[in-house]
RNA sequence: CGGGGCGUAGCGCAGCCUGGUAAGCGCACCUGCCUUGGGAGCAGGGGGUCGGAGGUUCAAAUCCUCUCGCCCCGACCA
């Protein structure tokens, strides 16, 4: 290709709206162009890119085994009334009516659908196990989108479902799209990391999220360094050391005036001992009932690890009516003298301590609060969010870290969440005739912000150095100068390597600053330059994006040499975290 | 949804406080000459309802009101 036909329109200048590198250069670079609030087009350079990546997923897809089809990203709203999560999710899914005022959404997955398919052709036994992908359009109305290409509206996600007769099968199955995932990741040039993810109110059977470690992901997770425990920060558990005051015969429960205190903070002051020795207590609404939930003062409550815990599918906190209405005052909650109030206490909260307790009274706490003996639960759990150098539970010996990172893509074993007769309905007849529950997992990966994480991950401050397994074109001839013989020895090159890898000839009429900046800037990963000083010995010179290598070269040697750094250039399958199969 | 910031040419910005002489600059784009190893030079040129609506005024990019959009932080995130 051309430079001249490419359509690629570098910019010069950084808009003003990016600020993370992903978001920058592929402004830059003229890969996407932004449409509405995370709404982008992927520009044809971009396009090149997504199809690369898309073509790995298929290769790896296919390769254990998946069935390619289409679903419509139009659904009729029945098919999410029926499911339930018509109702579960609010507004970040759009729903409209049409023309005959019937109801529809855009679909944000495609669960609905395609259990809809499995429900009507998956009646055998030998029907299963199956696996069905698509990489298909995704709305999603998200509250706010940010950084580029990273979080959008709308965007392509590979999705793929699996079938399965029972649990064992499921379970039998899940290593070998957790080993699919691991090369995709891997063939796009990243070194993801598999952690243990948060797997909803479905209680975990098993779930991953495949992370980048990268300073601009959204997400955190907890890394052990000494026995590799990786975790969601909102499935993570660490360990809690023992706190409160010790004592072998507490005294006994007694009130104390405390105007205006009201935080861990306010109290530590108050009291002078350390935040280990509150109890705090969260007033939650969890799909309408109120539920107290107490962990200690140097903890915060982890609202994921409490809904889960309830399985509750909304969680808030209460409001101040929901409080006022059975005569309970923030910032002097207790769970001392509640009786009708589901109360979960966190596993932090030791039976062998007292503590200074809310006195459900305004300006008033208790101390002396012994857990057991001056209150009680329903249930006892972990409901605490993990801190940084928390003791790792796994291991018991380190201090777990916490990271920042971006969700490269999710696995999920789904159970019957959308195969039981509440849900979708979908069952087969085993061998001896009997009815059972199809078996669900699913797995998602989005294709534009795999993209965006490949340019986090790759790039340095003169632009993008893209992997060559999904950069938009492998090689970039820039000749330097219009003199006929540059042109001529150019476009000779360019003629015997165009057919046998994807190159791209600036042939435009521009500076040598400049084509040099902007090959720099669209990350093609091996350069070959003509010039005038190089042509004058016969040689042409190669320069790797990645790693700036240069080597000078007669014309004969440059075609081995290309051969060679193509294929060593392809990002290795060697050593990857795979699960045994 | 809360907090903050910003809307002037494709991109980056000045002008606004103090209304008129304020439609400007750099990059990009077009034409010509010249130049060719790290975003050259000279000359000429095209392009803007100053986000939108209403108001104040003899006069509004500039002052007032409302509104829309975009970005960042947080909440939220099947």
């Amino acid at each position: 290709m051309r430079y001249s036909q490419a359509f690629i329109h570098t910019l010069f200048e950084v808009p003003k709206e990016a600020e993370t590198p992903s978001h920058i250069f592929l402004l830059r670079g003229s890969y996407i162009n932004p449409v509405a609030a995370g709404v982008y087009s992927v520009l044809p350079l971009g396009h090149r890119v997504t199809s690369k990546i898309r073509a790995i997923i298929r290769e790896e897809l296919n390769r254990i085994g998946g069935l390619e089809l289409t679903m419509p990203v139009l659904n009729p709203a029945e098919l999410w009334k029926r499911s339930k999560r018509y109702f579960d999710i609010s507004e970040e899914l759009i729903r409209f009516k049409d023309r005959r005022d019937r109801e529809f959404v855009l679909a944000m997955t495609h669960e609905e659908v395609v259990s809809d398919i499995a429900r009507q052709f998956l009646r055998s036994y030998r029907d299963l196990p199956v696996m069905l992908y698509q990489i298909q359009t995704k709305i999603r109305d998200e509250a706010r989108p940010r950084a580029g290409m990273l979080r959008v509206r709308e965007f392509f996600m590979k999705d793929a479902y699996s079938f399965h007769r029972d649990f064992e099968d499921l379970d039998a199955y899940y290593p070998r799209i957790f080993n699919a995932y691991v090369r995709i990741f891997a063939r796009c040039g990243l070194a993801s990391v598999p952690i243990e993810a948060d797997s909803g109110i479905m209680g975990g059977t098993g779930s991953h999220e495949f992370m980048l470690e990268s300073p601009h992901g959204e997400d955190q997770f907890v890394i052990c360094p000494g026995c590799g425990y990786k975790a969601n920060t909102e499935k993570a558990v660490g360990l809690k050391p023992g706190a409160g005051a010790a004592v072998d015969s507490p005294p006994a429960m007694e009130k104390v005036g405390t105007p205006g205190v009201k935080t861990i903070a306010d109290l530590t002051r108050f009291f002078g001992v350390p935040e280990s020795s509150f109890l705090k207590t969260v007033a939650c609404v969890a799909d309408g009932e109120l539920v107290l939930a107490v962990v200690r003062g140097d903890f915060n409550l982890s609202a994921t690890k409490l809904a889960n815990h309830l399985k509750a599918v909304h969680l808030e906190f209460a409001p101040e009516e929901v409080l006022a209405k059975r005569r309970l005052h923030a910032g002097f909650l207790s769970p001392v003298g509640i009786k009708d109030i589901r109360t979960v206490v966190d596993t932090g909260v030791s039976e062998s301590a007292t503590f200074v307790a809310g006195a459900n009274e305004p300006d008033m706490h208790c101390k002396n609060v012994l857990p057991g003996r001056d209150f009680t639960w329903a249930d006892k759990t972990d409901i605490t969010e993990v801190r940084q150098g928390d003791q790792c539970a796994a291991c018991g010996k380190e201090k777990l870290e916490i990271r920042r990172g971006i969700e490269l893509g999710h696995t999920f074993k789904l159970g019957t969440k959308y195969t039981s007769s509440e849900s979708m309905d979908v069952s087969y007849l085993d061998n001896s005739g009997e009815q059972h529950r199809v078996v669900m997992g699913c797995y998602g990966i989005g294709v534009e912000r795999l993209m965006a994480s490949v340019v986090e991950r790759w790039h340095d401050e003169s632009g993008i150095q893209f992997p060559i397994s999904v950069a938009p074109y492998e090689i970039v001839i820039s000749a330097l100068g219009k003199k006929p013989e540059i042109t001529e020895a150019a476009e000779r090159i360019y003629a015997s390597i165009d057919k046998k890898y994807e190159v791209l000839l600036d042939d435009r009429d521009e500076s040598p600053g400049v084509k040099l900046k902007d090959a720099d800037l669209l990350g093609i990963p091996i350069r070959v330059v003509v010039s005038q000083k190089l042509l004058k010995n016969g040689e042409v010179e190669i320069k790797i994006r990645q790693t700036g290598e240069v080597r000078i070269l007669s014309e004969a040697e440059l075609y081995p040499a290309l051969d060679a750094l193509v294929k060593e250039l392809q990002p290795s399958l060697e050593g990857l975290p795979y699960m045994p199969e």
